[in-house]
DNA sequence: TGACATAACAGACAAATGTCTGTTATTCTT
DNA sequence: AAGAATAACAGACATTTGTCTGTTATGTCA
């Protein structure tokens, strides 16, 4: 590669590695040199080396494919969890095992395995700022506190609701004017939280 | 490593490797023999081939750390943006330098580098399901389109709303009855579009 | 011009890593 | 008991990859 000015080429690997780093796959050495078309290993080992020196880079010394992005520490942990449409039922469980899609999350508090995406269906959380089309990001767990909003399963729907107790009861609340309060049947109809909605996401592309 | 019934250590292999994965460093062959503690190479190998042949993984033959999840091939293309907080007027380019903390976010159809985070201020959108506290991701760009919803700067503060256009001229609405169209004033004080909102995020942790 | 810094190159070595051949142990089935 | 299937082991080899030493070219600045 012929001479480049101080810093241009630097700027590029920088950004190549970035790259790499974000979708997955950190570059070998060599992998930045052809990507440069070095003729010398050195020459990406010593960009390399000088990112890492500057603070732009971390690697760890001796191990393959070993940058990566300080930030990242900021925030590690994340999560691909299954995505789905419009559940029924007894679907979940299936749902859950081959799901169509997968949405990429970052939540250090969680175990990737007990959260499930879900696109909001209807207008009865709109007071919550929850539109339909919105992608919900849900915890699984078996009960929730009053005031949560919840996904439960009653009778063959998956719905969106803030969980209430009155008179010691269970209710699910929409919140909008025009719809009414659920309050599960005593006759055996299916009832149950799925889990609790822990992030709204809308895509206004 | 002592004998264990068929399947077992398989599965725990996968969730190891997928973890592994997730976290941005898939292991080697060796990591996962000690991570399990065999004896041999070749038994980590076998069970890695077998996820291979089950479809599980993927793997580039011959190449380090190179499993790999087939989901991951429908969300790859992820970016790390920066978030700013409370942005004022000229120090948004500051802020972008260097931002205290960022965001995750797949979006195949954009640069990395031309979005940034924004946490809302304010009740203003309220009736676009946009609520204090919530991220906005933002596409930098210096105009939109009538209908879209931007940030912008005005005076020293930046702000979300929709962007219209009422007789050939350009105005800022609110969603929320209480609060007025904002229209840029003649008298120069400084107005400009920053990027349109193309996501919007609400945490309920 | 000459000192200096940066960029790029050349060639090699060593460690890490992927791969291979063959063997032994455990469990299940018939 | 014999055979099949799976799990785990042993030891080695080849490739990939990280690292090292030293050299040459290009540009900057006093």
């Amino acid at each position: 590669m012929a001479y480049t000015p101080p810093g241009e080429t630097r700027k590029k690997v920088y950004e190549f590695v970035r790259e790499r780093i974000l979708s997955g796959s950190p570059p070998t050495v060599r992998e930045v040199q052809r990507a440069f078309g070095f003729r010398a290993v050195q020459s990406a080992r010593q960009h390399l080396e000088a990112l890492v020196a500057e603070g732009k880079l971390v690697k760890d010394s001796g191990k393959a494919r070993s940058h990566r992005l300080p930030e990242l520490g900021r925030v590690r942990s994340s999560h691909l969890i299954p995505m789905l449409g419009r559940v029924q039922a007894g679907e979940l469980t299936t749902a859950l095992q081959d799901p169509g899609d997968y949405l990429l999350v970052q939540k250090t508090r969680f175990d990737g395995r007990e959260l499930f995406a879900l696109t909001v269906q209807g207008e009865s959380m709109l007071g919550a700022g929850i539109l339909p089309g919105d992608t919900v990001i849900v915890r699984r767990q078996p009960a929730a506190r009053p005031g949560e909003i919840v996904v439960a399963l009653v009778g063959e729907e998956a719905t969106v609701k803030r969980y209430r107790e009155e008179r010691g009861r269970v209710e699910l609340h929409p919140e909008n004017d025009a719809f009414e309060p659920i309050v599960p049947r005593e006759d055996g109809e299916p009832f149950s939280i799925l889990g609790k909605v822990i992030e709204v996401r809308r895509n206004l592309e």
